[in-house]
DNA sequence: CAGACATTCAATAGTTATGTTGAATGTAAT
DNA sequence: ATTACATTCAACATAACTATTGAATGTCTG
């Protein structure tokens, strides 16, 4: 029953395995991070990441020959931005297998974090109870069109590509809880992380906003 | 802003690339697949996949040693299995990624198999449609107790883990159109994949039960 | 305890990935 | 055209991964 080593079987994985062995270094998935936020040319990759032009340009070649990225030329820039949603899933899948399996990664966040709060999301019955009592700021990371089309009430929205520009908006005075889209979304994963760099105390909510609805829980709504 | 290389977000992605670069080989996947359907002990995958034994065992470990699949002992015998949904949820979404992307993927299993149908799923609609009119075996290949709490009405159950030996009890006739929990769910595809290798006219449903209870449609239960 | 057997370890050679260099494209302005 | 600039290419040294071999470990059976 054994087939030779270029059995179609083998050679379907021989693909899957390409994909993954994208993804099998930090460079490449801190770039595929950065573009799900938005699409980004070389160079701006290259200073955010800290790799050399060249060295950035070959990992979004890599990238883009595995389909995980896509590029569109735009005068002299060549903006290279994640190919879709599932992309997204994909590494989302990755940081759900490797947050629970990992033993190392805890010790690696909580070593540079703040001893209590690792990366254990909150629920939303105690964001619901701490929100009332005044204790959390409830932030909603995504873009603001999605914001106004219904989000947790009490919760303010700053997009996670104004961020980092708008850190002074947020007080270090409370915990923050960021949530986004759902438990495939990077944004809130994302937004804790630079709310920690950035000295505040943060974490994410369980699921995001249509885990919530879900749930039954209120949302508010902009009237346009 | 640009940290040093041993930033906490550089190590933590490289986390994250230590999981996928697990997945960047054939035969791990291949290995990962085979234990989705059952524990198997060192000796069974080496055979299974062609691999000599000390190679099956060290990339058993590797794989351990990221946490995608556990190990127990059972007499002479180290079993291993998949360390949780959460992995077969990963190398579902590899494969989403992959057949999406990966222009290459269609031309290999195309060359391979039937010229008209490739990979893509069959839609409920066409499903019942056909089934009615007696044009298609619908085949159940989740375990015969998720089978026996609800499944498409007329659906035939075989287990994946009993398709080899029993694909006697199918018909070349008819093309067969496999279903299993849902489109996190590797069942379906492995069942395809195995039932064109053995000659038959298959593909499978979109998405699986859930969503096709989901959709509102008839399920059969079978009486305790 | 001795033998059989399943699995793992250790060392090695061949293969592949990585990051650096400096040069080569290709596009947009002067 | 010529210049400036963003990106890519080609080639190399270094490092990491892979499969093989034969020996070592640990568990059951008689």
């Amino acid at each position: 029953m054994t087939m030779s080593t270029t059995s179609p079987k083998r050679a379907v994985f021989e693909e899957f395995a390409k994909t993954a062995k994208c993804l099998g270094h930090a460079g490449r998935i801190e770039i595929i991070e950065l573009l799900a936020q938005g699409e980004r040319s070389v160079e701006a990759v290259a200073e955010r990441t800290g790799m050399t032009v060249a060295t950035t340009s070959q990992h979004l070649q890599t990238l883009k020959r595995a389909g995980l990225v896509s590029a569109r030329r735009d005068g002299k820039f060549i903006l290279y931005s994640v190919s879709g949603d599932e992309v997204i899933a994909l590494i989302s899948a990755l940081r759900v297998v490797t947050e629970q399996h990992a033993a190392e990664m805890d010790r690696i966040v909580r070593g540079y974090f703040d001893k209590r709060d690792g990366m254990e999301p909150v629920s939303r019955e105690d964001l619901l109870e701490r929100a009332r009592a005044g204790l959390v700021t409830v932030l909603d990371v995504r873009p603001a069109d999605e914001y106004a089309a219904g989000h947790i009430p009490g919760a303010t929205n700053i997009p996670l590509s104004e961020l980092e520009q708008r850190l002074g908006d947020l007080t270090k005075d409370r915990e923050i809880i960021a949530y986004c889209r759902g438990p495939y979304c990077v944004y809130a994963f994302e937004a804790v992380a630079a709310l920690r760099q950035a000295g505040f105390s943060a974490r994410r909510l369980k699921g995001g906003l249509p885990q919530w609805r879900t749930a039954g829980l209120e949302i508010s709504r902009d009237l346009t």
